[in-house]
DNA sequence: GCCGATTTCAAACGTTTGTTTGAACGGTGT
DNA sequence: ACACCGTTCAAACAAACGTTTGAAATCGGC
């Protein structure tokens, strides 16, 4: 339930020179994350992670309670760390705009760069990059509300400087071109972290332009995002039939 | 493998009045494509199935082959009437725009359209919308492979009008922005079919403004979409850091 | 009313699932 | 040397998994 980070036992006292070994857990965590961005949580068995880890089948459950902690323990580790780098690099965009409202692009920036940056450079490998792009719509309910109440924090701190950078777009319009972004940067997330070996670099002869780094997925991404939330809201012209 | 639709045993011979009952294959589909929406492939046991469809639990391998097969009837009964749809309106903006290239917006009307409208209207449930938005994202690779090809077809057609549609912009950009629309797409009919009973509608006090006609969602979906792709791409100035 | 084909059914198949158990291991402090 | 604590291990647990089986049930055509 409530037990995210609670170490299994280790009673609290002299917490000084802690987690002795901590070898086995970080390693049961690295392969649960790559096998859950390969298969999928429900399709990963707990026997699939200890053998490619190396470790005893009931590692899992002494280091973890189970295998529903370790997947909080697998998500909680990289998205803690990112969305502390989200509102980090808010607050920067605030300070640096003053009085004015905050550049919807940089708010876009504050919000995109450190999935696709940060997440890498930490010594991150691209699982998690897969897991990220799926994670929202993975079937398991504590893990959604788990996820929703990690995201509750950064959602309400961006919003207000999105609504002041886009003014007069009515209010249910933001909330859905704010998810518009959302399921933009986990789609790319996921194609861009696959894309060695993704299918579909072969659905219309795609050239290897196709290609990005990092910081060139992160501008287009950014571009693209804000000219979307920037398009026009109103009555224009109807669709044609 | 490529028994996509045929039918269990059902010797061809004297096919005039075929599909004698079929309405426990029906149920099993439907019933079927609801949970898999709501727990996800790998979280769905054929027991639930057939428990929830009151059949046996044979009943899935009689009609379907096995699990696998389920699998792929579940979405091939929607994919391939969604894709006709697509082409076909794709037709009717060409034709439409005669020698002229098709405008952006018919585009991505056609494309996105049907999606959301189309799928509705025939009797479909919310549920498959779910599932579609999840689809891409299933890890399992049989699946894949069919959803891959199912695609090919469609993106192949669509990419030579946009390419008309958004002269100048490089092919591996635009490749992404096309991969970014698909993302828009499948997020926003994931968040949007399930709005109902959504935990992120509580994530920032989220006004009842929020709820969307499948045709005001087109059509947001659609500005949004047309405004990033038509971004302007080049090295403009640099994000601030 | 009977026959052959089609469909349903209860029961069981062997395998894999997550978890538990209790003993053995490996350090550290005394 | 001893006892202690955190960790690992092989073995086993009941439950659930997809699938198979062979016998009933159901139906249409003659």
């Amino acid at each position: 339930m409530s037990t995210l980070l609670t170490l299994p036992a280790k009673s609290a006292p002299a917490a000084v020179a802690k987690v002795p070994s901590a070898v086995t857990r970080l390693t049961l965590l690295d392969t649960a994350e790559r096998l859950f961005a390969e298969r999928g949580i429900d399709g990963t068995s707990v026997r699939d992670i200890t053998k490619a880890a190396a470790a005893n089948v009931s590692a899992v459950n002494y280091h973890f309670g189970g295998k529903d902690g370790l997947v909080e323990a697998v998500f909680f580790r990289r998205l803690a760390p990112l969305n502390d780098r989200r509102l980090t690099r808010l607050e920067a965009a605030i300070k640096h705009a003053g009085a004015s409202p905050v550049p919807l692009e940089d708010i876009l920036d504050a919000f995109i760069r450190p999935s696709v940056d940060e997440l890498r450079t930490g010594g991150y490998t691209n699982h998690f990059l897969r897991l990220m792009g799926r994670c929202l719509q993975e079937p398991n309910p504590k893990l959604e509300t788990f996820l929703v109440g990690v995201f509750a924090e950064v959602v309400g701190t961006f919003n207000p400087h999105f609504v002041r950078a886009l003014p007069g777009l009515p209010t249910g319009e933001l909330f859905w071109r704010t998810s518009f972004m959302f399921g933009t940067l986990h789609h790319a997330l996921y194609t861009w972290s696959r894309f060695e070996t993704c299918q579909f670099a072969s659905m219309s002869g795609m050239p290897q332009t196709t290609r990005l780094t990092g910081e060139q997925l992160v501008r287009s991404l950014i571009r693209y995002a804000a000219a979307g939330m920037r398009a026009p809201f109103g009555s224009e012209d109807p669709l044609p039939s």
